[in-house]
DNA sequence: CATGAATGAGAGTTCATTCAT
DNA sequence: GATGAATGAACTCTCATTCAT
């Protein structure tokens, strides 16, 4: 308490939006835990009251993103009332749609992803307990993308055995769709030519049906 | 070249081939000085030599990378004697087969170009001579990066006038294409189930095409 | 104040009372922020809590020094009830006693100025916020030596003009007094051959008086 | 040779002068080896044909400065044929004068004495030979040095016995008058009010005759 | 004599992290 | 929970110095 009045108390996701926010503007490299804590209105001791050190906060950063995205993604995926190719097109819009709403954790999630990549990789056998716990949740969170990836993957999938679409390689189409779309997390600006959706429908277009007459 | 026996003398290229590849690996933030020096066979005083600092080196790294690709690309695009569609899907290829072919190059590019973006913008307006250049060449290098940009949008251009394509927008097809493309040089190992030749082919077919029957 | 038995506790004026030790014994160039941080029982970490840099500590122990003279000597300028000679010769011993009560501080006035001087003038013109701080304060302590130069300079041309001291260049004579005084900083040594109560008492006369019959 | 044309050659004395030049505007600490080579037209490496090292340099520079100060002074004091009053007059205002004409030198000899002073006292007994030297060198320098203020206090003694001085401490005067005089190598400025012969005959009527009526 | 690439020690500085309060 | 002084390891960078050419 102290310093801050009631209903400005941050709590854990607080924490991570502001997070987000400083490290999309200024990259893992340069982003300090005064900054984040600053950010969030703490100081950067009691950040450690939340987060086990720095990595594991950027961690739930993006844990926090993917599951969002996944939240968004995967009711669509699951409908097994709807045409598959009606419900890729609305997971790739929706999935759009969402980079634009939080372009910060779009922009993080593509790139502190690799700042995380090789973290606590030093190649010593470190193994005080957080960072066992960090390198088991970086697998799970490794494991969750994959499930990003597959839900796009499967019904992608359904399309091709429906004949909706052509039979194309399904793992290769899907990782094209996702450098596309998350691509835009990285260029979008809100005050841009285009809306969030407008970008979002162009794209699942263009992505399709492709370009030619 | 006091020092080091004949045939191993490093000269400023071979410096930035061990730096993309070790920031390839390690990322922006946990790559130091020393680190590229031993890749480089060399200490990290030396390379004070040839760059002024860290920022300005990974910036060559970067340079060299995005000069590679527009050499790669340019003459494809600006031979006028083929069709406008023919060379958008060489370019393409090529761009994929050249981030294939450096792949720690091309990781670079997606990721460090924002550790850089920020690089001295700490808010304070520092401006000694070498953060002077250093604010011009990375400037520049924005520069090239929109001449990339614009050879990849002006073919897509003259292939809908010539009615090749149908009438998309094309600024965000190629930020379409791009992301798809540069994010190869993400996932992309040499090991994998295709070859550099394959995903180039089938990615360009995608992107062309699109995935309906 | 973690880590440290109470009674050890360093406090920014402790740390400036050791650092204008260190930098009298090994002078500007050779202290490091190591041993000033050793001789307040502090790491070289911690100094960086209460200075943002070095130049910033030292620039501190000159203030702290410049004040301290004018602290002893002000008072003295200011009693109008007393004539003009009587208050100079009285300000000249108060502060050649403080040089020699204060050898360490005297004499890192003396030669540590010159390193600031033109310390961050390096021909770039830096200006982060640390930088900007420090050339505004170091303007504002060359603003003070002034002020501790004119209290001189008042006091002779106030004793002029009442006919104690005959019509001399006051400017001149205070450049002469005070160089003759801040150089007893230099040489004096405490177990010399005279107190620093005798060398200000003989020393104000010969300044006074000069040297003829 | 190679880059510098005929006519441009250094010697040892140009060096000695563009160092202390250089060691003037950015003190010891500032200095670097190729600034000074850059002054002297050099690389850094030559510098080492002529000096063991930057220690050795910076004592040469300081030794040219007392050689020359002891020039002006030497002679006016053993004139055996002049009042002692008069040899001293002179001795001061040659010294003066010397100092206005060559404020980098000057302003070198006050303040980078102290840099030198605990150069290469580590407290390591290190014996090397180019360390020996230089220890056996600065021990002689500092013999000079009391020289020069020997000249001084012989010829104050001298006037003390004539009686064309009061009978005063002649140490500490000798003390006073150094303190004052070098102090102008420091304040002096080419473009001031006062010319430099102007500055030597004021302070030395200040010196000598006092300030009273 | 002169060069400049190379070295290596060490400087200043940053920052994640801890912990008494 | 929250703080902020303190730590210490590591980093970037500087620079005197060396030496093959």
């Amino acid at each position: 308490m102290a310093r801050r009045p009631a209903g400005l108390t941050a709590n854990r996701e607080d924490i991570l939006l502001a997070a987000a926010d400083v490290l999309q503007r200024r990259g893992y490299a340069a982003t300090t835990m005064k900054e984040i804590a600053a950010a969030a209105n703490l100081t950067a001791g009691t950040l450690y009251h939340y987060f086990a050190n720095k990595d594991a906060l950027v961690l739930a950063v993006l844990e926090m993103g993917l599951e969002a995205g996944i939240a968004r993604v995967e009711p669509i995926a699951g409908d097994a009332s709807r045409p598959a190719l009606e419900r890729l097109r609305d997971m790739m819009a929706a999935h759009i749609l969402g980079l634009t709403e939080q372009p910060a954790i779009g922009a993080a999630m593509v790139f502190e992803i690799r700042a995380l990549l090789y973290a606590s990789d030093d190649g010593e056998a470190e193994d005080d307990a957080d960072v066992q716990e960090f390198l088991v949740r970086r697998q799970e969170f490794f494991g969750r993308r994959d499930d990003f990836e597959r839900l796009f993957r499967q019904v992608v999938q359904q399309a091709i055995a429906d004949g909706s679409l052509r039979p194309i390689d399904a793992g290769l189409y899907v990782k094209t769709l996702l450098g596309a779309q998350n691509w835009v997390g990285v260029w979008y600006r809100p005050e841009g030519r285009l809306t969030g959706g407008e970008i979002a429908a162009r794209m699942v277009d263009l992505l399709i049906e492709g370009v030619r007459p």
